[in-house]
DNA sequence: ATATCAATTATCATATATGATACTAAATAT
DNA sequence: ATATTTAGTATCATATATGATAATTGATAT
């Protein structure tokens, strides 16, 4: 095996900046910089714009110094939550499973779309929700759709669903905009939602909340069942369940 | 004023490939980056190898998958941190500054030096400690460096003090190993830290740590003050003034 | 076993990002 | 007022980073 080194030699010295501006407790002058690193003069010049454009850096004043930006700390929260709501929820994922012996979903929002970041499979022996990683757009299909949709301002819920509409996927879907308002406030008032049949026939699942410790929401945990084994009666014992596991993991996210 | 636009292709790329990542809450492969942005195949292998060697990705797995790396946190964090201080304390240390009429500093390690992060002067005048950013590397001069000193575990201290030794700044400086561990004990006692002419002919400083969320030191604030105005009388006073102000700051910075 | 797809490596001509040089402008010091 | 230092701009020849192309390797599916 040929080891070789690859070598990008203008990125390689961006980040050597950031890491020198990052080692440093106090703001850089652009001839310390100059001097701490062997750059000449006008590919600093380059790279140090590019990296205030793009945010990464900062200067502080017109003819300041340099420090970290505002994209780091965005950057570096967004990797922290994600990888906090996984290993935050897999304890209490793996508790529920036993418990109920179904299928727990975590799933998060990934820009415009639903996606299953975690699963635990239930002993029925069905895939419901496909593979991790897979995405959804249609929000009102969905249980955790549902739960999102539910903490939208009503101005953004608009706009979000009259991207798509309300495409009919299985007889049992919501198609109808007062129906989902309804819905929407019996996810609220409850604390948790409720998906029957309104994706895939023969599948219904609860889901509820999770949230992170700005208060925002986080992700959704639920279970997910073969209509066989999950009744209807059975829809508010498991969905306070989990509601109270969902409440659990928001506490060690930091939140309240 | 003309207005060039710089472009560095390689450093853009690469941020649009950080972008792109940040962007999805699941994990990309390299073919979904290839897709997404504009970079030849060669170009990309090359910038995500740069990417990941310096952390600011990471793979999973050996054919894996792309995600943010450790690296962002940690650069986030470090930002946060530094904004967080400072912010937090000023209101405190301009309580500070009206109570006393004092010069109030804040300070902070900066890989293995101390710097002046932020300073009140206060009304007596008098420049006492020079200007902010300002760095020293005369631990065992400092009010500040006794606190930081007094935090380390013992190996470590001696490690950094035999770097510089304990050369002599004033004829008041501690400059017996000995002496400084004892007025290293007397730190860890109090909650703050005296400076009695070691560092200057003619000041006097009292200070006291700040802690951050982790239980970690994050800085100190300080009283400096001309001998004539800073009576040995006024120590107790005023190091229990610091080291009150100090706890609230470190409650505002998370700490407890 | 075979085929297919995805990820990565290898090569090298050339388009182009870079850096030597010099200049301007603003701030700070003397 | 004058000199000095620092930050940033402008130009352009050329060293070199890049990208078209293709081979290789490892997974996954059939």
């Amino acid at each position: 095996m040929t080891t070789t080194i690859y070598h990008v030699p203008a990125l390689e010295r961006a980040l050597d900046v950031i890491d020198l501006i990052a080692s440093h407790e106090s703001d850089l002058s652009f001839s310390e910089i100059l001097n701490s690193l062997n750059i000449p003069r006008p590919s600093l010049v380059r790279i140090l714009k590019i990296l205030t454009g793009r945010g990464l850096i900062t200067k502080t004043g017109d003819r300041g110094l340099y420090r970290l930006g505002m994209k780091l700390i965005y950057l570096g929260n967004r990797l922290e939550s994600k990888l906090k709501l996984k290993s935050v929820a897999l304890p209490f994922m793996q508790e529920l499973a036993l418990k109920t012996g179904k299928t727990i979903e975590l799933s998060t929002l990934d820009r415009d779309q639903l996606i299953l970041i975690d699963q635990i499979e239930g002993n029925e022996g069905v895939r419901l929700f496909s593979r991790i990683g897979s995405a959804y757009p249609y929000f009102h299909t969905l249980a955790a759709g549902k739960i999102y949709l539910a903490h939208m301002e009503k101005e953004k819920r608009k706009d979000v669903l009259q991207k798509i509409g309300l495409p009919m996927v299985t007889k049992y879907t919501i198609t109808d905009m007062d129906q989902l308002e309804a819905e929407l406030s019996i996810v609220v008032k409850n604390g948790y939602a409720f998906e029957d049949q309104e994706l895939r026939e023969g599948v219904r699942r609860v889901v509820a909340p999770i949230y992170d410790c700005h208060g925002g929401l986080a992700g959704c945990i639920g279970i997910a069942s073969p209509i066989f084994s999950f009744e209807l009666e059975n829809r508010k014992y498991l969905g306070e369940a989990v509601k109270e596991v969902a409440e659990k993991i928001s506490s060690g996210m930091g939140a309240e």
